[in-house]
DNA sequence: GAGTCTTAGTTCACGACTTGGAGGAAGGGG
DNA sequence: CCCCTTCCTCCAAGTCGTGAACTAAGACTC
């Protein structure tokens, strides 16, 4: 129930809103099917467009014939109207990538890191901000925003806990905030890959969904009426550390009986060579090998890690009655290419009838390389909720 | 990210909405306070007002001393404006109570049923209906809406799939409708009781919170944004089958491990049973017995029970980082009454350290006879949204 | 090739809305 | 009785979406 007054203004803006938002997800639309869509009055529509247009933010692209009068005009977001540029702050390495609003890239840098410390991420991003600015030929004041992904907690924005990175409470908008003027927005990881999925790959249409990542570790980004959400404090989607086995087997986060520890690659790797299977080569060639084996510890261990994730699904289903749930990761991806309607199957046998039969599951299609993409968005996102007003300074 | 199109009507619909609800919630405001809270102009606020006070929503309720001026008018919502009724539709039998706005019962009617058929329900609730009305003296042009609580699944304000009622797509809001002229909205009845936890009860203040039930059965209302989440068909918030023992015992549903067969007061006393302990009378009497007796068996079921609900919890504060537990139904109460402090620190062993230390968990305050008041306030929701339009019908 | 039909988009007067500022109302203090 | 402070209301100004009338742009007909 929310509280917020209404003026005047905020009406022009949110009707600015719904337009763009409506010509930018779904493709390029005539005036009178934007009002047909929006419920706006034709008047207003070519009012607000006129608008758009005269600012740059919307251009013509092209006619199409009506049935039997004047042709409609098609109207796009103008790509290059300005630039979005998205970074992937990983452990071993930061990415860095330049698009233009209909999300083409035009550059891309990537660093690899030997100590993620806040510093030197902040130095690695803000160079390949550089690198992208200058391989792409954009003037930065045509960026519309720097939008990073950190795999830990994100709060307001701005700050940052991560386990795995080693910090804690750390002001990454502020510090990156200091080495250029272009706006910053940070957002985990898992979050931003499920963005870029909802947007882009198997979540399009769907409002209620669910991205869960399996790879080394576990987690899920959860979608609800459209965007992410995010709980009280952010960290809301931290499913692989659910506890599934009660009692079950140690998890890295201390628990016992975690999700991550059953399904994880290095959960179903420790449990194969537990069973006396072979793993060797780095984490993700022994799960190849794992899934390619078929030998009989390593048929129970494949069969035993659907069965666990299938009921690690069925909770989310259960809990939350998604429309749709999006396999990925690396070796959410390995599995489900080869055991989804397996996985599918079992995650009947945990989930409740009704919300069972209610939801799909399905792999990403994006593979993991959207992160960056999907970071990129948070400033599309900040401008179409704007409805296409940008920032007056510079 | 939703798409809706903005008139100058929504615009006055809204801001009549934020005034209202800033007076329903948070008790007598004078209209100062209103434009410092809701940031609108002090005319505005004035106009509004004045329109509400016309159409006989709000009234004046005395006055306060300012800081040296003329003193501030407190405004309050008119408690007898018009009524509201709740019906809570259970196995056993049918309650039925009438409130007026400030939520004060006026009258009260229960029917024990036998076999709750669609159609002895919908009797039933319609008699409640009239006896109430009769019973208040209030004209039923007056009566504001119908809410009804029912166990089960329901879609769309109206279709309901119940279960344990043996029912399935029984379109209630329909039959109700054909009886009455007052409008009918149904829900879920967890998600009532939520519901008069959140605005009266342990819940007050919170926005993203969970009401977890514990009875025979184990459910959850789930609150995001202040108000329920539904998922995408309506059947969120079913926490009692979330697998928390892979393999492990016989749930109702079918499925294998689910919390509801570990602390469901059922699963609770069929474990007492097994250890070997005396389980008599009925089971609400049974329960209280294993709480109460100091033998070896019910300790350990105890505090066997506190670990998988522990682990429950840890479950939900992992994924959806709630700011707020509420813990109700009769056994969540007999339990946590005794065992809260265990309960929470058993959640720290499973939890995150993180979103752990940012929720906290409190008791129902209501007990469990608030689910009729919940549905009651499902015509105020309505009321508030509208910013106090009512229907102009009858 | 002029006239006509159909559909798409635009212009304009109108009514509804919020707002800032001026002014009135209501109390206390001297 | 006057002045001060604070709360509230009235009014002119500016903004916005809408419906109706109007223009634009193709296709079709004879």
């Amino acid at each position: 129930m929310e509280v917020r007054r209404t003026t005047v203004r905020d009406m022009r803006r949110s009707n600015r809103s719904v337009i763009l938002t409506s010509i930018y997800r779904e493709g390029p639309l005539s005036r009178q099917e934007l009002t047909v869509r929006t419920s706006l009055s034709a008047a207003s529509v070519s009012n607000l467009v006129a608008e758009l247009i005269t600012e740059g933010v919307v251009e013509e692209a092209g006619s199409v014939e009506s049935e039997g009068g004047r042709p409609r005009v098609l109207l796009r977001v103008a790509p290059t109207f300005r630039y979005v540029v998205g970074a992937e702050v990983g452990e071993t390495r930061v990415r860095v990538e330049l698009f233009d609003l209909a999300m083409n890239v035009l550059a891309r840098a990537d660093h690899p890191i030997s100590s993620p410390t806040p510093e030197e991420v902040v130095k690695h991003v803000l160079e390949g901000l550089s690198t992208v600015v200058a391989a792409s030929g954009v003037r930065s004041g045509q960026i519309l925003g720097l939008g990073v992904a950190v795999s830990g907690v994100v709060e307001d924005n701005a700050v940052v806990d991560a386990q795995t990175l080693g910090w804690d409470a750390v002001p990454l908008a502020a510090m990156l905030a200091e080495g250029t003027d272009i706006p910053v927005h940070v957002d985990n990881g898992a979050n931003m890959l499920g963005q870029a999925e909802m947007w882009f790959g198997a979540g399009r249409g769907a409002t209620e969904a669910v991205v869960a990542l399996v790879g080394s570790g576990v987690g899920s980004a959860l979608v609800a009426g459209g965007s992410s959400y995010r709980g009280a404090r952010s960290s809301a989607g931290e499913w692989g550390h659910m506890t599934i086995v009660y009692g079950g087997r140690q998890c890295r986060c201390g628990a016992l009986g975690c999700l991550e520890a059953y399904v994880g690659a290095e959960g179903v790797l420790d449990r194969y060579r537990e069973a006396g299977g072979l793993v060797d080569g780095d984490e993700e060639a022994a799960f190849v090998g794992l899934l390619a084996s078929d030998s009989e510890p390593a048929a129970t261990i494949v069969a035993d890690t659907i069965g666990y994730l299938a009921a690690g699904f069925a909770n989310l289903v259960n809990l939350v009655n998604p429309e749709r749930i999006v396999l990925g990761g690396w070796a959410g991806l390995l599995l489900g290419e080869k055991y989804l309607d397996e996985l599918r199957a079992e995650v009947g046998k945990h989930a409740l009838r009704r919300p069972y039969a209610q939801v799909s599951l399905v792999l990403c299609e994006l593979g993991r390389d959207a992160v960056a993409l999907g970071a990129a968005t948070l400033p599309v996102v900040h401008l179409l909720r704007n409805g296409g007003a940008v920032p007056a300074s510079r």
